[in-house]
RNA sequence: GUCCCCAUCGUCCAGAGGCCUAGGAUCUAGCCCUUUCAAGGCUAAGACACGGGUUCGAAUCCCGUUGGGGACGCCA
């Protein structure tokens, strides 16, 4: 800026364009009551006499922002703390300009997870050191994985929303964790529907400090959303993803509902974000395509005597009626008495048979799911999976 | 550097002078249940940053210290 007007025709001469300032008080202070913070101060003295208007005739963004607010109706200025200290030059201007002066409500920024500091997108690498933010990137991430798809970190970011989407997080357990940081009703009511929110939510409740985002406490309001979701409705919200994977036709048929209806109760809890179906393809594909997890094939199949004892215990599969996981547990049972063995040398041999995986929902669940036709092909694949691994001196 | 803000379990909140031996959630640990993995049940551990005031009485009010953070653009 020229300080003199020799400065000012030196500068004119040099084809130099002037923005325009706004020229602010130069004492007193600019008061204001925050919703949240209370009654504010700030000295105009401590003010710089901002830029409103770039050389090629464009505003500003406190002016801009003045004059939309004002001729957009509105009443309640909500935003970060970060702004608290735009806000005496806004009011300069909607006072100038003749307007009514908004409220305004700061609120806390939200914090690095087990930080203070505030939470950018930006520290990624950092927060990635800590245990439980890596646990929750790590789950989402294995989705993602499964779904074919490359989970880098800038574009799949647990300080992003989107993150979250794409995973399969419920929306309302999101916003209810979200609303909880920094607010609260009471001492114990944790849980809000929308309509709750809005009716309860009041801007003089909330906290003046900085809150930290703590994803573990959001992936436990997420299990208890999804616990209490209707079964109908979780069907649907687990649908996309196996049919991203083509194991679910666009419209599925009656068939392919009462599957998922079946996989999605039987998997129960354990499918905590809509996501999780990816981990239960094998009750989608076809008995010859699904997938054994080497390890579990091993330790479960390949082991002395297991082959052997699942050769034993098809027979009982054969003759269970009806297919029912009643009916199955305790023909299993009556099988390891007789035969004098324990539970566990069978059915981990059966689990891994027909679902390739070590891991699962209830066994006999499961078989139920497959139906006897399916249980059978796939125990005799396995079974000839084992003899070939055997053959190859595997075992 | 200048201005400003914040301060209760690891984390998120409750607490607006006596209801506090500080409550809930999450996390952690142990036990129970159990065919795996989850889940569930029970129990436990865990905090008023420090120092001064004010008061009969302070987590709550005041002052200071310490600590943590934010804002300082011809960005939004």
């Amino acid at each position: 800026m020229a300080e003199t007007d020799a400065d000012a025709a030196r500068f004119e001469r040099e084809g130099r364009t002037a923005v325009v300032r706004l020229r602010m008080p130069r004492e007193g202070a600019c008061r204001f009551d925050d919703l949240v913070r209370g009654p504010v101060a700030f000295d105009w003295a401590l003010e710089q006499d901002h830029v409103i208007q770039r050389p090629d005739g464009s505003h500003l963004y406190h002016l801009a922002s003045a004059v939309d607010d004002h001729d957009f109706g509105i009443t309640h200025v909500i935003r970060a703390v970060e702004h608290l200290s735009n806000t005496p030059r806004q009011i300069f201007i909607a006072d100038g300009l003749g307007y009514e002066r908004p409220h305004y409500a700061h609120l806390p920024y939200v914090a690095a997870p087990g930080g203070s500091e505030k939470l950018s997108k930006r520290k990624l690498g950092k927060y990635m050191k800590q245990a439980e933010f890596r646990r929750v990137y790590d789950h989402a991430s294995a989705i993602l994985t499964a779904l074919g798809e490359e989970a880098s970190p800038e574009r799949f970011n647990p300080v992003m929303v989107e993150f979250y989407r794409d995973v399969g997080y419920r929306p309302e357990a999101l916003v209810n964790y979200l609303l909880l940081l920094g607010w609260s009703l009471d001492d114990r009511t944790e849980d809000f529907t929308r309509e709750q929110m809005v009716a309860h939510f009041s801007l003089e409740r909330v906290n003046r400090s900085a809150a930290s985002f703590d994803p573990q406490k959001l992936m436990a309001f997420e299990e208890r959303r999804m616990g209490a979701l209707p079964a109908g409705e979780k069907d649907e919200a687990v649908a996309p993803f196996l049919q991203r994977l083509g194991l679910l036709g666009a419209e599925p048929t009656p068939e392919e509902r009462a599957r998922l209806r079946a996989v999605v109760a039987a998997a129960g809890d354990r499918i905590k974000v809509a996501g999780d179906v990816v981990h239960y393809p094998e009750f989608f594909q076809e008995d010859s395509a699904f997938a054994y997890d080497d390890k579990a094939f091993a330790k479960r199949l390949a082991a002395p005597g297991a082959a052997d004892r699942l050769r034993r215990f098809r027979p009982v599969l054969e003759t269970v009626e009806p297919f029912q996981a009643d009916m199955l547990d305790a023909a299993l049972h009556r099988f390891v008495e007789a035969e004098e063995l324990k539970i566990g040398q069978v059915i981990h041999a059966v689990r891994v048979a027909v679902t390739g995986k070590a891991v699962g929902f209830g066994l006999f669940e499961a078989l139920e799911i497959l139906g006897r036709a399916s249980t059978l092909a796939r125990i005799d694949r396995a079974l000839a999976a084992a003899g070939d691994r055997a053959d190859r001196g595997e075992s």
